[in-house]
DNA sequence: CGCCTTCCATACGGTACCGTATGGAAACGG
DNA sequence: CCGTTTCCATACGGTACCGTATGGAAGGCG
């Protein structure tokens, strides 16, 4: 086994920076090629053409968004409020893979291969601010609720341009976290 | 004047037909014309290339979009959590300008001309929705945390992938807006 | 060293699209 | 009914990409 010049790991890391860049329509293997400053000679010997280079992609992705919430889960320690908190910081840190995220989101719009396999990556993760909103609210409707707030603010405000009257964006998604964090469960706020 | 038996508006609706479908790389002129049963010679005569007709298919929308909310705002009675269930009726119906939009906000993520006009959209949204939050929410923080919530639900349901435990996605929607029109103030919920 | 596997460059044919040029058909206006 | 404007078809050259084929360089190994 020589040693690959250009390995598969390369070619899958630059074609997730140009799907962060520009959508799966930018995954172009020649472009790729001069990105690396070689031909796609190479390409075609490690990959089956292109389609499945993008296959790999959501896979490399699948899998490291799953190690990232387990690491997560992992070293997490305090209450549900605190660790709810805690992946919301994480959710805001990591501006590539917010990018990835995002075209993924688009992607899977138009393509129902992508859409299952981001099904399964929102389901694991619902499933998880489920078993920490259940800790303090007992409606299921509400967390249920509460958990699709949560996952949209983060999802959508990936894809909002509006300004806050002068506050920032991080700002703002603060505020409505500890709105999510703080607010009594609706059987207590009726009577 | 002859009758276009193609004219402008024909070009443009079937743009923002494939605008929907597959983005704005899938807004291809050849492929346009096969639609629509001509060729592209008549194209280049109604507009200047290309980029001249996405920029009409974004001014159409510009347009549409701001009728759509003043429509609501004129026609709209009864006090301010009235008015926002209303708003929050018409968002989750017409499907296919919300498929429309959802391309756009992932279209300006990669075209600063696109992000300048759904600013514009967005943010006169947000003033709407801030002028009715404002009637019912003390806390200026807490109006616009409310605000993003409101905004980012909506747009971020568009691309979400997961399930609800037998819920369906309208029913949990509608879960969400109540807690976003029900809960208490933060002021309120502290002591 | 000589060989053989591994990796890449080069060259090719094919597809899909852009934008232009030019002729012709279709619908008026006098 | 005839010319003029309006609209479209056709044909062309150019670009960018796909996937294949084939030769060659580079490094491990007997």
């Amino acid at each position: 086994m020589a040693h690959a010049r250009t390995p598969r790991s390369r070619w899958i890391d630059e074609a997730l920076r140009a799907l962060a860049a520009g959508g799966p329509d930018a995954v172009r293997i020649e472009a790729l090629a001069r990105d690396l400053g070689v031909t796609k000679g190479g390409f075609y010997w490690h990959f089956d053409g292109r389609h499945a280079l993008l296959d790999e992609m959501l896979d490399t992705w699948e899998r490291n968004v799953v190690d990232q919430v387990i690491e997560h889960i992992e070293g997490a320690g305090g209450d549900a409020r605190a660790k709810l908190a805690r992946l919301f910081t994480l959710a805001s840190s990591n501006k590539q893979l917010a990018k990835i995220e995002s075209a993924i989101r688009n992607w899977a719009r138009h393509d129902e291969a992508v859409a299952e396999r981001l099904r399964r990556v929102d389901n694991r993760r619902m499933d998880y601010m489920r078993s920490l909103f259940a800790q303090f609210v007992a409606d299921d409707d509400e967390i249920e609720a509460r958990c699709l707030l949560v996952f949209t603010l983060f999802v959508g405000s990936q894809f909002l341009a509006s300004d806050h009257r002068g506050r920032s964006r991080a700002d703002v998604l603060a505020s409505a976290t500890n709105l999510l964090l703080d607010i009594p469960t609706h059987a207590e706020a009726q009577p």
